[in-house]
DNA sequence: AAAAAACTGTTGCAAATGCAACAATAACAT
DNA sequence: ATGTTATTGTTGCATTTGCAACAGTTTTTT
């Protein structure tokens, strides 16, 4: 786990007084319930959810209810309206995968002075900027590895990618086969077929999901 | 063109003041000038550069040269290494469409309070606030589209949002469509072809850059 | 006005990918 | 322990796509 973003140089105890100078309310969820739905009929809102604690997700789906990954939330996490281009019938859908706390505020209220000019408003506020620009990273790296035009370099990019985090050549992906296909955006047979086909072109070692980047990768 | 977002409520002359305030310098570009560079090997800083005036491209590069359409900036913008995820060989490059003024400032120093607590200060922050969020938008729109599995899911998911923009089923693309491929990660002539099939499907019509988009396309 | 460059449009072909269907294994729940 | 579910792994087949190559058109430059 990389270091909390949200909650650097603040306890909880400090973010909640922000969140209660900003009338805003923390909602609690259980695991699989939906904490919101994005859809091209609502109204623009600037509200967004603050994710305090607990993990969750952010699906994607079309008219056919095809779902498609989108992001994840773990621990932390910045979500709303203005984040996603609605049109059409595509929908978005943010759901607990485990029990979740969830502040909603209005985005503007962030950057504004409060009367009680306080650093702890401050901290929280360069915090959530922080925090977006974080997620907004993670979609640059997705978008830089959807550009790739074929499987092998979709999933030779994510892998440099993960060996860069782990600093080793070696290194276990943290989600499923599956859920790497959902992120690549492939069929997941597909991809298992790909992967074969690099074990045995010897540029890759892997079992289930733990991966060994081999030769000319980059220095790894 | 939609208002622009970084002068809300604010004048060049407000925006050079606070910049001032900030000991930002800004540096003026010709056509086809680099702006920056990005790679992997850079270390990780907090430099934004905002784009004052003109038009900017941000172009990704991978190891074997080859160019990925990333995102343009027109007539304002915010870029980083801090928004950018860098690993491997893949690199990024910030290029001048049209003479340009940019705006070099340290990220954190824009959520900071000065001691003349000053409303444009305030004004400018919130507005590269949601100068950052109108890009992430970007990216989470074109990631909706790079997810759909088939040329033509793309092409319409592409179009559906074009004739939301325009309130229309009959618009204009403004890009060409040799950009429009790149954009969309397909081969031109892939993309060429099949535009053609759609066309004799009877679900668009289409000459060069106009579309109309014909039948239970969502309404349009 | 002529030449050069960029963009649009088309086609054949080989390769990559999605889809469907199924088997084997691992993880989880009763 | 046993059944159930999720994940991993494999294959055949039809389709889609990328690639290469070229021709016609439009735009830009000289």
């Amino acid at each position: 786990m990389g270091a909390s973003v949200l909650y650097d140089g603040l306890g909880r105890r400090e973010i909640d007084d922000v969140l209660s100078c900003f009338g805003s309310y923390v909602k609690k969820y259980e695991q699989g319930e939906t904490i919101a739905v994005f859809h091209s009929n609502e109204l623009a809102d600037r509200t967004i959810g603050i994710i305090l604690s607990g993990n969750a997700l952010l699906a994607h789906f079309d008219s056919d209810g095809e779902m498609y990954y989108s992001q994840s939330y773990d621990g932390e996490g910045v979500f709303g309206a203005m984040f996603l281009s609605l049109s059409g019938e595509d929908y978005y859908v943010i759901e607990a995968k485990t029990k979740c706390e969830v502040a909603f505020t209005d985005f503007e209220r962030i950057s504004e002075f409060c009367e009680n000019v306080c650093t702890n408003h401050v901290r929280f506020s360069r915090n959530i900027y922080r925090l977006m620009v974080t997620q907004s990273k993670k979609d640059t790296k997705r978008l830089s590895i959807l550009a790739k035009k074929t499987l092998r370099e979709k999933l030779l990019t994510y892998f440099l990618s993960c060996a860069t985090e782990a600093g080793s050549a070696e290194f276990n992906i943290n989600i499923t086969l599956t859920e790497l296909a959902g992120y690549l955006c492939v069929d997941r047979s597909a991809m298992m077929r790909e992967l074969g086909r690099m074990k045995s072109d010897g540029i890759i070692e892997s079992k289930g999901q733990h991966i060994k980047l081999k030769k000319c990768q980059n220095g790894f």
